[in-house]
DNA sequence: CACTGTGAACTTATTCACAGCT
DNA sequence: AGCTGTGAATAAGTTCACAGTG
């Protein structure tokens, strides 16, 4: 199979699956299997054989998945396994800092190489070995070197701002904190992380007066 | 229509529609068609009008929907019109931390009433006015006093252990920071929030050496 | 007349089921 | 024998299109 636009709902589940392979590499296993795999995911090993035959045929009948392969070719498909990816950050708040302070992106091959804010109190001072620029260079700084990749920490009223300023400068994946509703043109991603709104549809649930008949729809991903 | 299960993909947007409306309010809007709403969300109108119509029929037929009205329905529906939503925090690390300092939480009605952790040095010292407890007693707090949220802010290897607690404590609806794949039983609510994947999922968009045949897929939500 | 509410049509995603390889 | 890879079947989700109503 081949040649077709690959859903996105496919592409969000690679890194799920790459994820867990690295988990069984440090634990030493050679193959694995999809139901295996699935298994231990959550996911049907259907579901993870039709995704994997969007990229190519990668198993060995009989065997199984080769662990480390298919994480390499993984990694690969979504293109991780170049340098480090460079991201700029803006808004240095409360989250910014969290952000800054998290080093599940370093781990995970991702950096903040900039940072950005629009308090002149910020502006100027260091943050975790960073100095705040005024978000007003953003653009040039941009245009300079290109980034492709940028997250934003700042109040909903300023995000729609401060996201267009992204895509004008070229970014092409941007990962928003801020809870509000943002359109981007075509060939721009966008994902917001939004903890509250999670909490407020899982309160849906806990309305039964007692279970019983409860919808679940465990780890899945995407999106939750 | 009516007492079809409702699909978790239709809840999920919900408080999408709450806070659009919210916004609506707070500018003195009174009546919004399925129309202008889907544009201000990047949604179909008909989804719009779709998915209200699983609990009813709340809108004026050339008219639209009464901003307000609509929002508390919904708010109603998610059962978030009681008193502040009471949630355990498990993990008062880097990220548990920014979990504790953000108004977030607490503007939408959600409230961190108690916190855990393993860790000798944390137990007893105080953050944000929170005493932190030993997770150790997080069962009997549980027993006690049956607070049915829970946020997860510990390291992938604890995460399991504690969900685990969570679960048995009766928490039925639980957000994870933990990039790693849980299952909970069903009718047990889990959402991981997931940064890394996030990124490494929108890496795969920015192979392509020059724009143009790129799939979008914005705002949609669900976290998404 | 401008909108909603909703079956029907369509599209997308998942699962089944099995031939084929190792 | 035990698995993958994949068309075909099924299920889930979205959009269409229009009758009906305030």
């Amino acid at each position: 199979m081949n040649e077709t636009e690959i859903p996105d709902i496919v592409i969000r589940r690679l890194p799920l699956y790459a994820r867990e392979l690295g988990l069984l590499a440090g634990e030493g296993r050679e193959f694995i299997s999809s139901q295996e795999l699935g298994q231990r995911l959550g996911v049907t090993p259907a579901q993870i054989r039709k995704d994997l035959s969007y990229f190519g045929r990668f198993g060995k009948r009989g065997r199984g998945y080769e662990v480390v392969g298919l994480r390499e070719r993984l990694r690969s498909i979504l293109g991780l396994n170049g340098r480090v990816k460079e991201m700029v950050l803006v808004g240095v708040g409360q989250l910014g800092r969290a952000v800054l302070g998290y080093g599940g992106f370093r781990r995970g091959g991702f950096e903040v190489v900039r940072v950005f804010d629009s308090d002149p109190k910020q502006i100027g001072s260091m943050i975790d070995n960073h100095r705040v620029d005024d978000v007003a260079s953003l653009p040039k700084y941009l245009e300079r070197t290109r980034v492709s990749m940028g997250i934003v920490a700042v109040p909903a009223e300023a995000a729609p701002s401060v996201i267009d300023l992204l895509v004008a400068g070229g970014v092409r994946a941007i990962l928003s904190y801020a809870p509000i509703a943002t359109s981007v043109p075509r060939g721009v991603h966008l994902r917001r992380i939004d903890p509250v709104m999670e909490l407020e549809s899982m309160a849906y649930y806990l309305e039964e007066p007692f279970d019983g008949y409860v919808e679940d729809h465990q780890s899945d991903m995407t999106s939750r």
